[in-house]
DNA sequence: TATCATTTTCCACATTGCGGAAATCATCCC
DNA sequence: GGGATGATTTCCGCAATGTGGAAAATGATA
């Protein structure tokens, strides 16, 4: 008897009357092709058809049918060289459609650019999803020294500048509950690992309005965040003006912080948010 | 009897034997749930279900639980107040990967900022797919008046500065099958809308090496582009210096055009290129 | 409150997607 | 070159899964 992966629902076993399906039940095979999209994504140079089938758990003939359809839409790519699967042009097409939709971008940009000229630093906008921060857009400066934060990439929030910043506007049940789920996993030396200090930390950016992520993402990288707070007072995004540790010397961090708060404020007055 | 869209492979209908399967088949709810996903990427502000589902030929309820199922993977959000269909953040995080595999990107990011401190206007780099070029990555010029080109936005051939430059290095044969397929749209008084003239305008890009896009594309934008090559000497991309008539006159256009043609020259050779 | 226009849920039906197995294709090692 | 290994691609019978009509909920408009 050929063994097939339940349904969310869990119905029963052994019970398949057509009355007994599950009420919020979704369409396997795309959620099933989305999950190979998404590995797809995660895998830096691309992953192979075996690989790819045993991660999401498929037969190889399963996962194999669902890159075809995906590739015949331009989603994923084949390279037949080195028979690996790589994100396709159309994925990349739709995908950057999401920052048309929000508007956000559009009203941060020109004060991100004021920011990086002011501050000479490369400015980031990250937005908050599913308890961790995902980068928007950059502004480069023009130093020779920059930092690399590439739009689309998922940061975690206890140790990075933006992350930081959108925790200290965080209440805290949803700060406990993203902890939670997330760990807080250590990426260098200083980052911070147990909630009691991470809240004292936290406490201090209230204080000043910003926070400065002090290599406990990546060594050498300092980064100064605030956040953005759109009508309704909540926060959805964070600013940040980030380089490396011999430019943001200690002596910079306090009107840099300015600099960035000032951006901040002007981003979420254009948002509709009352100033506080 | 319900009526059901049959498949792509074209089995006589009535005949329903399991024999009678078509070779070439994919997963037909993955191919439909793409399709709503690019009509959602197409619509500038979100899509209604019941527009999409018609623009897309399915029943409401068939598009919806593809929708619902988009979106618990958050590859689409639903705006509950306006009732709006919107692409979603995994859409991006998995889209934007895709700069990533391509080294294109990489290699060419250098070249291209240096492109834009030499020359002064935004830079964009742009890859050939399907027909059409799509823009992958740009440098901003700090210049208050500045030309929007998103990433990620298709654009015609034959009438945009990366277009034309592509199309220079395209053989005969295949810019017939691209007119073909897409057609000579006109998009301002100056497009070029017919063969001839097209190919002799090739035909002076070849010469200079550059092209030169005035007001073809957008009223009032002028921009210069040259194509990029790979290791096997086909055309994949084109970078591109744009700006305002009113900056980029004509006498800057030589000018301008030499350093494009730095810029497309060095990245080729980082490609792997043989110069001619 | 009544009417219309959407969205969401429900459910029987059979089409469509599934996966084991076999065939094909590449690559490596003797 | 042969043949063994590991991957990809095709095949095909089975029934689970996706489908779409219709009805129920929800919301907007008058």
């Amino acid at each position: 008897m050929p063994q097939r992966t339940v349904r969310k629902g869990a119905s029963q076993p052994g019970r398949n009357t057509a009355t007994s399906r599950g009420n919020g039940d979704q369409v396997q095979s795309l959620i099933r092709a989305l999950g190979l999209l998404n590995r797809i994504a995660e895998a830096p140079d691309g992953a192979s058809l075996t690989d790819l089938a045993q991660q999401v758990g498929l037969p190889t003939s399963t996962a194999h049918r669902l890159l075809t359809t995906l590739e015949q839409e331009r989603y994923v790519r084949f390279n037949h060289e080195q028979r690996l699967w790589t994100v396709g042009v159309q994925a990349f097409v739709t995908g950057c459609t999401f920052t048309k939709t929000r508007s956000l971008v559009a009203l941060a940009r020109p004060h991100m650019r004021h920011l990086m000229e002011e501050g000479g630093e490369t400015v980031n906008l990250a937005i908050v999803d599913e308890g961790q921060a995902v980068y928007l857009a950059q502004i480069e400066c023009s130093q020779m020294m920059r930092v690399f934060a590439r739009p689309g990439t998922r940061v975690p929030l206890h140790c990075s500048g933006v992350g930081k910043a959108i925790l200290s506007a965080t209440s805290d049940k949803s700060l406990s509950r993203i902890l939670h789920q997330h760990g807080m996993p250590r990426l260098t030396v200083k980052t911070i690992t147990a909630p009691l200090p991470l809240r004292e930390e936290l406490e201090r950016v209230r204080a000043v309005g910003y926070a400065v992520d002090d290599e406990e993402h990546a060594v050498g990288l300092r980064c100064i965040a605030a956040p953005i707070f759109d009508e309704t007072g909540d926060v959805v995004a964070a600013v940040s003006a980030s380089g490396p540790m011999a430019r943001i010397v200690e002596e910079r961090i306090a009107p840099l912080g300015g600099l960035v708060l000032d951006a901040a404020r002007a981003i979420s007055a254009e948002m509709g948010a009352t100033l506080r």
